[in-house]
RNA sequence: GGGUAGGUUCCCGAGUGGCCAAAGGGAGCAGACUGUAAAUCUGCCGUCACAGACUUCGAUGGUUCGAAUCCAUCCCUGCCCA
């Protein structure tokens, strides 16, 4: 293939509480890796029981990149991402060792794999307020519209009602003069590296059995105080940071005195939605390859196994 | 024991003679996804040999051309009185 000449990256994917974490050790002990943070809320500062983030103790088993760089109070976005994270994994090869990426959220690992040509563009707030305005007046159908006039290919590709989606697409030609559709679409063979992907794959029943037991072990960890300290130093309920899974259900708590029990009920079933998406995101990422129940402990032997077997192919 | 409000498809909950396999929401499932992605959005969701047929609205029987909707009896639940 491509590849041949590109760094190899190792990469530790899946669903939510499916023990990422734990596999992550075990194999960046193994074969002394760098562990990168692959994960949209684990990069912010004092969120560490609803994000499920490594503990201290973990994190000295492995060096650990990308957790707590950023304030909760300050939004963040995919492109910043990728190019902090295309930093930190250069520095890693750089010292001779290997990359690990260990996270759920599967957009920055596309990030990561396709240069966003036109995700380069950052996004201007100006614009995208005013259309954000215009389409609680004028409605998202009428900016859906619009972008049939202008880029009938991405208005044909969107649904009328994925305000965000249209509202990108619109900014998009905006700024640069050019629809979305006539950008460069990168291919996987721009990707940067040599991924070696990972998943662990678990029969449904568990996997929810796995996260409902984990909410309830972060409310007796105190998620409650974690998220009132997050409010207390300022972060206000709207920041992005408060809309992780977790966070935004608490604040009807703190803030209105909402019954917990039903609020914890729903970090529960939203966290089982989120890694039906997840699973649904990574299923087509034809790279990685599924971990077996019962291949599950051994695991790391097989990556190590896997990954030396390759060493010398290129 | 008396009174009263109810029992609807996995859950909540509309529906009071035909337009009802039955609104809406939730759950579940499938899918989309390029600067908010733990977000945003879409589809399916009684069964089947599925442009049609079949079985559902506590149970049984009845009224009617026709009932989840009306009547009778019975079973169960909440509340109030005793």
């Amino acid at each position: 293939m491509q590849t041949v000449n590109k760094p190899r990256v190792l990469g530790l994917v899946g669903a939510t509480a499916s023990g990422k974490t734990g596999l992550s050790l075990a194999v960046a002990q193994a074969l002394n890796c760098e562990i990168v943070c692959l994960d949209s809320m684990q990069i912010y500062r004092r969120m560490d029981i609803g994000t499920a983030k490594p503990t201290p103790d973990e994190r000295a088993a492995a060096p650990h990149h990308m957790l707590d760089i950023v304030d909760p109070s300050e939004p963040f976005s995919v492109a910043e991402y990728v190019s902090r994270a295309h930093t930190v994994i250069a520095g890693i090869i750089s010292r001779g060792r290997i990359p690990l990426l260990v996270g759920g959220t599967g957009l920055y690992l596309q990030g990561l794999t396709l240069p966003m040509d036109y995700g380069g563009l950052p996004s201007d707030p100006a614009v995208r307020e005013r259309l954000t305005q215009e389409s609680m007046q004028l409605g998202t159908h009428a900016l859906h519209q619009r972008l049939i006039q202008i880029d009938p290919p991405t208005a044909s590709r969107l649904h009328p009602h994925d305000v965000r989606r249209v509202i990108r697409a619109l900014e998009i030609y905006e700024l640069t003069g050019m629809p979305m559709s006539a950008h460069r679409t990168p291919t996987q063979a721009d990707a940067p590296y040599d991924f070696q992907l990972y998943a662990m794959d678990w029969p449904r029943g568990e996997l929810h059995a796995r996260i409902n037991q984990r909410v309830d072990q972060m409310m007796q960890d105190g998620l409650l105080h974690e998220v009132q300290a997050l409010l207390c130093s300022g972060v206000s309920p709207n920041a992005q940071s408060m809309q992780g899974l977790g966070y935004k259900e608490l604040l009807p708590v703190l803030m209105e005195n909402a019954p917990l029990e039903t609020a914890v009920e729903s970090i529960k079933t939203g966290t089982r939605n989120y890694a039906r998406r997840q699973l649904i995101w990574f299923r087509r990422d034809t790279r990685i390859r599924w971990i077996a129940s019962d291949a599950r402990a051994d695991a790391a032997q097989m990556i190590v196994r896997y990954w030396e077997e390759n060493r010398h192919e290129y």
